[in-house]
DNA sequence: TCTGGGGTCCTAGGACCC
DNA sequence: TCTGGGGTCCTAGGACCC
């Protein structure tokens, strides 16, 4: 019998952190937005029953907002980053290993709490979680991580669960798997679920009685390893240990679409000053720079063009001002006259730990730029990101996205932090 | 008349996730 | 006017080598 695995997942997280700070948003239609104010990304349950789906560009809801009076507002992700370490804490006790697998998801390892009541040690946790930070969560139970987070989403889904699904019962587990809309099944996407459809497969519990190797000629061994999970054989465990990041990005959408040269560099010279800081908070150092810029595919009648370029970084480096000057290289080398830009990005592979990084035999002064990185950072710490800049970022940023109903930084700014009247 | 087989490494692109 | 950002993993195919 494997070790039972459970997922504790956060309800509408975004609106509930909102809520935590915020006791007008309760009980009223709230919906989150994603950055540039564009689509609806979280939804309390009263924006879920008036019909606002997730992803909904806020564009084509407008009416719906105004007729039902859904409070709007910007992502926030220092709050919700804030509230993730609450989160994070109330579990502690009730779990010796877990794994945070996102800003609202934790699988927890109960092995050694096997003797328990687990549905009773699961519900002690959610209570705790809720008590302490007032977030509303949903468990699942299973043998392996996609039972436990298919638990999960019925215990979301229906009532009857009371917010925890132990699907380590055989016949819970069949019950739920054949009325599980295979889509919804965690690793099934749009095009697996397609190809799946088209062999009369609908449900998880068909997945789960597909021979295995005809899952694995369809979808390879993802596919293969998805159907042993759902029969309750593991093929992944919780990972305790967090693994070596292999890439980073910082990527925009702009508020208003660039059309020069000379804007489209200012954009990108803050996102590589940004990766810089973030490799550098990491302690790590990038082999590769990759630049990309595109036109709005959603326009498919204005005038197409995307480029990107990859530059090779030798020696490895974090030096922001290194940074800039490759994706500045790569932005020239893409660049074409009479195109609207709406997005651009910074991508870094091939990152390794800054100490194991390979030396080079004219490396130059290198302990000076590391104390120039490090003054810039502990400006940009101290009086907020953006105060030390290079002047080609340009002052003038008539791009930058749009956040216009972001709340304040409630947990971690203390001007911010609300007052309490005597 | 006849033109190998097998291995590694790298990259691009697809699919999926929250 | 207006459609997010940041990740992971897998496979196919090309280049190269002996």
């Amino acid at each position: 019998m494997p070790t039972p695995i459970a997922l504790i997942d956060c309800n509408n997280y975004y609106v509930s952190c909102e809520r935590a700070s915020d006791s007008k948003l309760i009980g009223v239609p709230v919906i989150v937005l994603s950055n540039n104010d564009g689509c609806a990304v979280a939804r309390s349950a009263e924006a879920k029953a008036l019909g606002i789906k997730m992803g909904d560009p806020v564009h084509l809801i407008r009416d719906k907002i105004e007729r039902h009076g859904i409070r709007v507002l910007s992502s926030n992700y220092t709050l919700y980053g804030d509230m993730q370490r609450r989160v994070v804490a109330s579990i502690e006790d009730y779990a010796r290993d877990f794994e945070i697998y996102s800003i609202d998801e934790t699988f927890i390892d109960l092995a050694g709490f096997e003797d328990r009541d687990l549905v009773a040690h699961v519900r002690a946790m959610r209570d705790q979680v809720l008590r302490w930070t007032t977030i509303p969560t949903c468990v699942g139970l299973g043998p392996t991580k996609t039972l436990a987070k298919l638990g999960n989403a019925a215990a979301k889904k229906n009532p009857l669960f009371d917010s925890v699904a132990d699907l380590r019962d055989e016949a819970v587990r069949a019950w739920v798997l054949d009325r599980f809309a295979v889509g919804d099944v965690w690793g099934v996407g749009g095009a697996t679920a397609a190809k799946l459809a088209a062999l009369g497969i609908h449900t998880a519990g068909q997945l789960r009685d597909m021979p295995i190797k005809q899952a694995r000629a369809m979808g390879s061994v993802v596919l293969e390893r998805l159907v042993a999970e759902l029969r309750g054989v593991p093929s992944g465990v919780v990972e305790t240990i967090e693994p070596q990041r292999k890439g980073m990005a910082v990527t925009r959408s702009f508020g208003t679409p660039v059309s020069d040269i000379a804007t489209l560099m200012g954009a990108v010279t803050q996102y590589a000053m940004r990766a810089g800081e973030k490799l550098r908070g990491h302690g790590l150092v990038a082999a590769r720079l990759t630049v990309f810029f595109h036109t709005n595919r959603f326009k498919p009648d204005a005038p197409q063009y995307s480029a990107s370029r990859m530059v090779a970084l030798h020696p490895m480096t974090n030096d922001s001002f290194e940074l800039v000057a490759a994706a500045r290289r790569g932005v020239e080398h893409g660049w074409r006259d009479g195109y609207a830009i709406t997005k651009a990005g910074i991508m870094l592979d091939d990152l390794i730990a800054a100490e194991l990084r390979p030396r080079t035999l004219f490396e130059g002064d290198t302990v000076k730029r590391v104390r120039l990185m490090e003054a810039l950072d502990s400006v940009n710490s101290r009086f907020g990101r953006f105060s030390a800049v290079p002047a080609t970022q340009g002052f003038q940023r008539d791009w930058k996205m749009r956040a216009d109903m972001k709340s304040p930084a409630w947990t971690t700014r203390i001007e911010d932090v609300p007052r309490v009247r005597a």
